[in-house]
DNA sequence: CGAGCTTATCGAACGATGTTCTATGAGGAA
DNA sequence: TTCCTCATAGAACATCGTTCGATAAGCTCG
């Protein structure tokens, strides 16, 4: 059944309608409501089924910041596999498996080093935020943008000649680190909000693991 | 213009039409594609629009930290004072004269302390994508959910439970964290993201301003 | 004055969407 | 055979974003 949609998921978000699952089916628009309450129950259940693709590592609390690390990449690569998936996370809580294998996976790994209940608790939504956040910008990616019909390069050499045509005086700082603020990789940006969240959980890890 | 859009996006987002917006002007709904070639254009333009009322304090240096959360808090303030234009942040890129002025502002609050060009940028990138990403949950808050038609108490608390039901011998940190894991306010959940990302810029921070 | 242009609006229509309703079968159990 | 469930089909509804052509109102310029 959800099988079907994800030759669809496939295929592309816009344009995923009721009628083309249907078609998918060699069924009706219709028919799927026999199964399915909403649309929304649908990507829901499309949801869940990426969200179970990812595996996570046996926990080793003695690199936990590397574990972190893989595991952030792990869930950006999943998103990422399933075209336009990473629209439907945001706002979704992931099935009761998954939330419970996810949790405890952090729970095990950080608990070691003296990191409070609450701290792992918060962070397991934090981290769910950041990638999901991060891949649906990423999903959006290029399309439409801001209503006008440029290009994305077009788009930001615009908003660059903008940046660097500011009164010096003002505007000292910004002009001068244009090139820093459009350079850098998806990648690098990505690593570096894990980075940052990494460097910040430090400050409360206390023990090291026994 | 735009005015008149603001008082369409006071009673809400879904049924935010085309027609609805004309109404509002007293004029047809064909008429907005004179001054506008898209709805997605004319969201950028609320977007923007809403952008603007975030004021900055003056940046001083020897608070960093405070003055980042007070940032923060503005910002979370302003996309929650007009309703659902969370919704239209992510993926938007700030008009230019706004992303100059939050920019520079960043500059000249942590260029003093040491942090370096690169990760202040990256810094701008993701403040802007966290506080977008939390007020989008936010605003979609209770709505739909997960197409079943419980309502969110009902759901966490189903959710609650199957945690519980959970056998102990795999997953012990989860079963007992359980209220952890569902306690807490918003606020404080948005409190410790920014908190984390503060506590890893810390670890960036060289010098005291001088 | 009036011709012509820009500015702005209007109504009708098109195609597509999510969803509902009702009718209609297929297949097994009684 | 009869009945019940599982499943599908088609038609229809309301709504949406968008396009098109016609139609004025207000201005400038000869």
């Amino acid at each position: 059944m959800a099988a079907a949609l994800r030759v669809l998921d496939a295929e592309g978000m816009d344009g995923l309608s009721m009628r083309r699952v249907g078609e998918e089916l060699g069924t009706g628009a219709a028919s799927i409501y026999w199964h399915v309450r909403n649309k929304e129950q649908l990507l829901q259940l499309v949801f869940e089924r990426v969200i179970e693709e990812a595996k996570l590592p046996e926990p080793d609390p003695w690199r936990w910041q590397e574990q972190l690390r893989v595991f952030a990449d792990q869930m950006r690569a999943v998103l990422k596999s399933h075209r336009d998936v990473a629209r439907l996370t945001l706002g979704r809580v992931p099935s009761g498996p998954a939330l419970a294998v996810v949790s405890e996976w952090l729970f095990t790994l950080l608990t070691p080093v003296g990191i409070p209940d609450q701290v792992i608790a918060y962070l397991g939504d934090l981290f769910g935020l950041y990638v999901g956040a991060f891949t649906f910008e990423e999903s959006l990616g290029t399309a439409s943008f801001t209503g006008t019909d440029l290009s994305p390069e077009q788009f930001f050499t615009m908003l660059k000649d903008y940046l660097l045509s500011l009164p010096e005086d003002r505007f000292p700082h910004t002009r001068g680190a244009v090139d820093v603020l459009f350079g850098g990789s998806r990648d690098d940006r990505y690593a570096f909000g894990i980075d940052l969240m990494l460097r910040g959980l430090e400050s409360y890890a206390t023990k090291a693991p026994r």
